[in-house]
DNA sequence: CTTAATGCATCAGAAAAACGAATAGAATTT
DNA sequence: AAATTCTATTCGTTTTTCTGATGCATTAAG
């Protein structure tokens, strides 16, 4: 049994993959177009598999590649990240930050398991709240960032992280959007499901009952799980084993909500710092979120 | 900036952590002494930071060498199961799988993320029920392989995966379990409530009042996450942010069952063999179930 | 049909890296 | 004080890997 395979060839095979050629993927390496076939030749020799199709004009993934693919990327974006964390500077000290109940269980288990691996000793202390109390919360000094909505465009200052749909949500399992009257989850303590949700539907003549009744994120994750009700969401935090209802089924957008990065104005650290340019990344479009243990 | 390391500085630098000494991993590495030396100071080098502190009897990681430890667990064990994979023959066909519910939020992703990687051509149905039925679909001839839960020790053939005692669990934020009576959930239509649970209750002098019926284990998770009631189940299908029930705080273990492994009487195909194996490690004891994206 | 161009593989020499054996140094144990 | 244990270092030597040049196949153009 060979050894196990370099991470540098896995990095020009990723570059290979990407470019679909050797000699670009030598010039974007660095390296010569020998240099590079002979890597690839290597490693191919190593997993006793072609991985590439040599055509007259470039080369292209076999099968066996496209399997090599995402472990290539894998361990390349993990020795990358592992570099950046440990060559940086250690930062510590305390970071309070206030974010939307609705982000607890996508984006922000993603922001917080890759800030902690990089910064170890910063502690980070979280608060689930409505944006509201979020930035009173802020005004009093108990919290440096504070991620909130804010359906009213302008306003306040603070930085736009992204902007994103209100949409209709089912269940994968249940049809609970087919029903008529449709049973729909409202909060009991919010003016905006009167405000947006219900008059989406009064809008579109969309006749509902309401199903649900709670004061909490997780509840509405509950009740469109369950097939109990069509929650409305912001379309990144639509929970695994549900979808977004489309225009096509008669379910149009809400609204339009901005996420928003408020910082407190009493002076800031340089791991608060940090922690604002990780929120920044993470609800950058394109962003896959990455959730590893 | 100075290049990423290199995954072998990786494996040298995880096997010094491990064995707590240059000398001791050299030799697990099948290297002299010197080499692995340079290795780490290359490694120290690349990353501008010291990771072991040079004791008088080996060495010892430091602060930044912890934290550089996961990323290279991560890396290498990534970098060996890419290696298995592509180097394994390639396997395809159907393979059916029936297996309780229980596990469909915990080990079975885990499972036929794994196995999906390795093996991409091998198309994996699952059927999810309980162990009655799931034997009855077997012997019709509509799956290849059952994982059941079985209560009396022997009496069928079968290959035992674990055995593992079904536990009273309760919220991390709630306390249900302090309520009395007890509020509990119980299923329509198994006898298994009545037989087990409720007499383990009785031989112990609990009061209790059954608070949640349904007849799917999500609907036990959604009991017990959201403090409706206490539940028994299997330990190691305990879902987040809920936690076992302690003999300290006056639960008993409910029974033992063994989590049991049946194929198929008709034969078999390499494909069934491969998940069977991967089964098999994934109940293994001490397998840390890793799911990822 | 010939000629140029593109792109991968291959070869030989050069450069770099890794290795093994031996040695020095530091700290501990006997 | 001597022996032991373990790491860092040094120095030839071997092995690996890169470069630059060349060969070969295919496509595009003249």
């Amino acid at each position: 049994m060979a050894h196990p395979p370099d991470s540098d060839l896995l990095r020009s095979f990723l570059a290979i993959a990407e470019a679909g050629s050797v000699t670009a993927a030598a010039e974007r390496l660095g390296r010569t177009q020998s240099a590079v076939s002979m890597q690839i030749a290597r490693l191919e020799e190593n997993l006793g598999q072609q991985l590439f199709d040599r055509l007259p004009r470039g080369v292209a993934l076999t099968a066996r590649g496209a399997q090599l693919l995402p472990y290539a990327r894998r361990v390349t974006g993990l020795i990358e990240e592992a570099a950046t964390a440990l060559r940086s500077r250690p930062l510590d000290g305390p970071v309070r930050i206030g974010i939307p109940q609705d982000y607890s269980e996508t984006v922000l288990p993603g922001i917080l398991s890759a800030f902690s691996r990089r910064y170890p000793a910063v502690e980070v202390t979280v608060r689930l709240d409505y944006s509201v109390p979020q930035l009173k919360a802020m005004a009093a000094g108990e919290l440096d960032l504070a991620v909130v909505f804010e359906w009213k465009p302008a306003g306040t200052k603070g930085e736009i992280l992204c902007v994103e749909p209100t949409v209709w949500v089912t269940s994968d399992r249940h049809a609970q959007h087919l029903q008529t009257p449709l049973p729909i989850a409202v909060y009991f303590s919010s003016d905006w499901c009167q405000a947006n949700m219900i008059a989406s539907l009064d809008r579109h003549g969309i006749p509902y009952r309401v199903a649900f009744e709670c004061d909490t994120v997780g509840g509405f994750f509950a009740a469109v799980r369950s097939g109990l009700a069509v929650v409305a969401l912001s379309r990144s935090t639509i929970p695994d084993g549900c979808r977004e209802l489309t225009l096509a089924e008669g379910f149009p957008a809400v609204d339009s909500s901005s996420v928003m990065l408020h910082r407190s104005s009493r002076g800031t650290s340089p791991a608060v710092d940090a922690l604002a340019e990780a929120i920044r990344v993470a609800f950058r479009p394109g962003a896959f979120t990455e959730v590893e243990g």
